[in-house]
DNA sequence: GTACGTGCAAAGGTTTTGCATGGCG
DNA sequence: CGCCATGCAAAACCTTTGCACGTAC
């Protein structure tokens, strides 16, 4: 349990409340890819009063905080990654999985570069790459 | 007017028709994040009878083929975008500019190197940094 | 000529908003 | 104690779907 969500958010003058926090447990608690659907629902073993409005007002808010990431997933609509020190995925163009991994090839000069160049300050990045998992690349010579 | 898209949508089968010409050539025009919406207003340009439901079923039809992502941007709801051959953004948390850069800091062996561990096929791919863009790093400290 | 793709319009689900109440600082 | 944040429920929005017709190949 780092508390670097709530951590972040203290720090942005933003208050720490039951809501927000149980919204941030379950972001911290280990998957990584949710739906607004789903933090509702697990948001409320923490607090059950938890409504789905407020839910959808903290991801935006912490969104705004560059904290997480919105991302169109394979079928399902939204979900939100948390990106605070960078995230990195392989996503299935059949399936929609999403597979995180740690390496990141991201050269270590560029950030600077790019804030000299754009002036843009960056804090944080993500990075993705498409194409076909293991388990559908298997799959899709056998269908037809 | 390369016909990239077009191209690859025949490659994999489907046919060219007077709506998805249509919506090619919006999205191959120019400005890389178009929201539906915007797709279907420029394409009717094209082609006037162009229908919504249509505009949305080319744009997963494209996304299934690995040539469009959907991204969630500043504010606006969903915005596609083409990676066909790689894509690569600055994002402003606070404007939701999308400022294009060419360089890529990837490392060229780690897409291999994805392959051989996680059995995956990797076809395209897409960095975004998030951050703050000049015009809103000026702004900020003057709004109290 | 045939299967695929389209347009229309209605249905479905998710996201947003207003307002009175509650609780953090 | 004041202001920020919440919860509820309704409203608004975007997206998807069914079906009959048109058309690319």
């Amino acid at each position: 349990m780092t508390g670097l969500l709530a951590d972040r958010l203290c720090a942005a003058g933003y208050r720490l409340t039951a809501a927000r926090s149980a919204t941030i447990r379950v972001l911290e608690s280990g998957d990584p890819h949710l739906s607004p659907a789903e933090v509702l629902e697990r948001g409320r073993a923490f607090h059950p009063a938890l409504s789905r409005a407020t839910v959808y007002r903290t991801l935006e808010l912490l969104t705004s905080l560059g904290l997480l990431r919105p991302l169109y997933g394979g079928e399902d609509g939204v979900r939100f990654a948390c990106v605070a020190d960078g995230h990195h995925h392989l996503i299935c163009l059949k399936c929609g999985a999403a597979i995180h991994f740690d390496r990141c090839g991201l050269d270590d000069g560029m950030e600077h570069d790019l804030e000299q160049q754009f002036g843009f300050e960056v804090k944080s990045h993500m990075l993705e790459l498409y194409g076909l998992c293991a388990d559908c690349r298997r799959a899709l010579p056998e269908e037809k």
